[in-house]
Formats: C-alpha cells, sequence, structure tokens
DNA sequence: TTTTATTGATTGATGAATCAATCAAAATTA
DNA sequence: TAATTTTGATTGATTCATCAATCAATAAAA
C-alpha cells in the first residue's frame, strides 16, 4: 500500500476531515480518531504528521484563512471601482463557501479557541486586520482615510454579527439579505459624508 | 454544619462558580470539579442538585439571560420617548457587566454549544427574538413597522458583531465606542427614513 | 538496505457520574 | 424534657468511558 509522496496528500485530507469534523459537530470538541477515520487512516498517522490535536487544529485554521484570502485578493483584483472593492470584499464574505451553516460554525468555534490558544488568537487577529485595511484601502478615496476607518469598524461589525446570527438562526438569515444590509450601510454613511 | 435550606443557596453559589469559570476559560471546558471547588463544596453535591454537568451549565445560562432581561425591562420603563427606549436597550447590550471580557466570552461559548444543545439554542434564539421585538416595538412609531423590522435587524447585528470583536480584541474596543457606533447606525437610518 | 508510510496495541490521564456512608438538625414520641 | 426517628446535606472513594499520545512492528518503495 505505502507509496511514496503520500505526505501532502495525507496533510490536505486530514486538513479537510478535520473541517468537516468541525463543521458536523459546530465545535471544537472532535475526536483524533474521527478525523482520522474520515481522512481514511489511521489516527497514529494524523499524530505522525501534525504532532498533536492542536497542531492539526491549527493547520486546519490556517488553511481556512488562506482560502479566504485568495479569494479576497481575486476579488479586489476584479473589481475596478473604489466603491466596487467595497462589494467584492462583501461579497467575498458573504460567499457561499463562505457562509455555509458548518463553515460559520467552524468560525465561531475557532473564537472561542482564541480565548485558550495564542496561536489561535494571533491568526484571527491577522485576518480581522486584513479585513479591516482592505475595506479603508477601499474607502478612503471615497471619503478621507479618518472616515473610512470609521466606516471599515462598522461594516466589518456587521459582517461578524451576521455571522453569529447565521449560526444561531440557520435559516431565516439568507446570503443576499445579508449583503444587502452591509451595502446599505456603507452607502449610507458614504452619503452622509459626502453629502 | 447542616442547616435546613441550604438548596437555593448552594444552587446560587454554584451557577455564579459555574459563570465565574466559564468566563476564566472562555469556554464550556470546565470540570465540575473546579466549579464545586470555587463554590466551597464538593464536586458530588453538585451533581445532588443539578443531576448533571449539562444541566448546571443551562442553569448558569438561563441566569444570565434572567439578568440580561430584568435589566432591559427596568431600562425601557425608565426611557421615556421612543427614541429613548431604543438608546436604553443598546446601552444595557453594552452595559459594564454584560460587556466584561469575561461575560463576553462566556456568550460566546454558549453560542457555541447552541451548535449542540437543543436547550441552549432554544434559550438563545429566545434571546434573540426578544431583543428584536423590543426594538421594533420603539422604532415603530418613529418609521413604521415594515422599516422598524430592517432596523432592528441590523442593530442587532451591529451588537452581536461588536461582542464578537470584544472578545476577540479584548482591549481596543471600548464602551462608548460600541454605543456611539449603534446610535450612529440608528440614527442615520432614521434620518434616511423620515427625510 | 535504508527510508518512508502505516497501523495495532497500549498507556496514562482526565473527568463525568454513582454510591454507600456520615453527620447533624428537625420532627416525633414517650 | 429526654429519647428516638426521620430527613436533608454532604462527601470520599470508586467506577466507567473517552481520548490524546506513544511505540514497536510491518510493509513497500528506492
Amino acid at each position: 500500500m505505502p507509496k511514496i509522496g503520500m505526505e501532502p496528500v495525507r496533510r490536505k485530507a486530514l486538513v479537510d476531515a478535520a473541517l468537516k469534523a468541525i463543521g458536523d459537530h459546530g465545535s471544537l470538541d472532535v475526536t483524533m480518531q474521527e478525523i482520522a477515520k474520515s481522512a481514511g487512516v489511521s489516527p497514529a498517522l494524523a499524530f505522525h504528521y501534525f504532532g498533536s490535536k492542536d497542531q492539526l487544529l491549527l493547520a486546519t485554521m490556517r488553511s481556512l484563512l488562506r482560502q479566504l484570502k485568495e479569494e479576497a485578493v481575486a476579488a479586489i483584483r476584479q473589481a475596478e471601482t473604489p466603491r466596487g472593492k467595497v462589494s467584492a470584499l462583501i461579497a467575498v464574505s458573504f460567499g457561499a463557501e463562505q457562509f455555509a451553516a458548518s463553515t460559520v460554525a467552524a468560525w465561531l468555534a475557532f473564537y472561542v479557541e482564541a480565548q485558550r490558544s495564542d496561536e489561535t488568537r494571533r491568526l484571527l487577529t491577522v485576518y480581522a486586520r486584513r479585513l479591516h485595511s482592505n475595506l479603508v484601502a477601499a474607502l478612503s478615496p471615497l471619503c478621507g482615510r479618518v472616515e473610512a476607518h470609521h466606516i471599515a469598524e462598522g461594516a466589518a461589525a456587521l459582517i461578524d454579527g451576521l455571522y453569529i446570527r447565521r449560526a444561531l438562526d440557520a435559516a431565516r438569515l439568507d446570503v443576499s439579505g445579508a449583503v444587502a444590509l452591509v451595502e446599505d450601510y456603507v452607502t449610507l454613511k458614504l452619503n452622509a459624508v459626502t453629502r
């Protein structure tokens, strides 16, 4: 059975399985047994490649963040106007994959983990800062740097809040409604300034 | 030592100890041992009165929700104008006790638990609905029922989002800033409608 | 043969839950 | 009032299950 060059394959399979398990459970309370089984390997192999459960969970989180980052970069690049870039960032946050119930549940679980794990907190902070600075960069040409910071703060809070409500509610909140709410906020704020 | 009528005293001590432990840890990953010790009793007594860890945690959550509810009722009663009621509701959400880092961490932990426990989800849903209907009741005289729902939706999401950001950041977000942000949102929306 | 991939078996720790036993106040009876 | 019974309060010790982590052993490539 053992073929050479399996490491990257196994790593990816384990990370994907971990994400799925976390999403299913809605928490980080998942066993290595369950993850490994879902990835089609023994628990011992998961330890072989990741060293500990914590490390596997961190790798899982990094994978989630990397994906989000790539989508954001692509979206910004495609947009042509500053206002378009803002919309692109909002759209990415509520992208089908990101806003799936299980993904949202995983995010929430990581936020809790951040209370305990420095590295988890660091990663989440980096993400929050990047979203903020992306928003500010797109907003600044429209309303100046100071106001851009304010609007970015509000928009980011709105996005996070809609995530939490999604995790709780499941059904009642849909993607388009969430996008519309944040877009409306940004538009309103921009109008208030430029008037 | 055993005096009669200890039950309510112990129950309260255990619930308070549980809340403290959850706040300290930033998650529900607390042992009955730790809770009982902090309450000054043996773990066995905690089981005697609550039956299971889950039940103790649920009781803890109910206590938190009851407190929030009472504060909200009092705040609404004191306010005289509809706009004042809205502000009162916002102020309660960011009250010193509610917005304390450890309380926020506890809330977050309960949101995660809601993914697993039906009763936890039910309690959180009740809370969310009450906040929403309180906001709608106060907003309706100002802008009509339909728009009131929209604004309430946005304000509630903002509040939740600021909570999450508080849990992550700890330092950088202060109470007055959070209140100002939500107030600004409500004012802006109301102006946009009545204009 | 050396390296890489892989696992079954095992260990050690942790923690929820149970239970039999104790202790003292309250209630009852003599 | 004194003796006795009952009951609530309380815990130490124990059970049972779960799970992260380790390790020695095996099998296939290079």
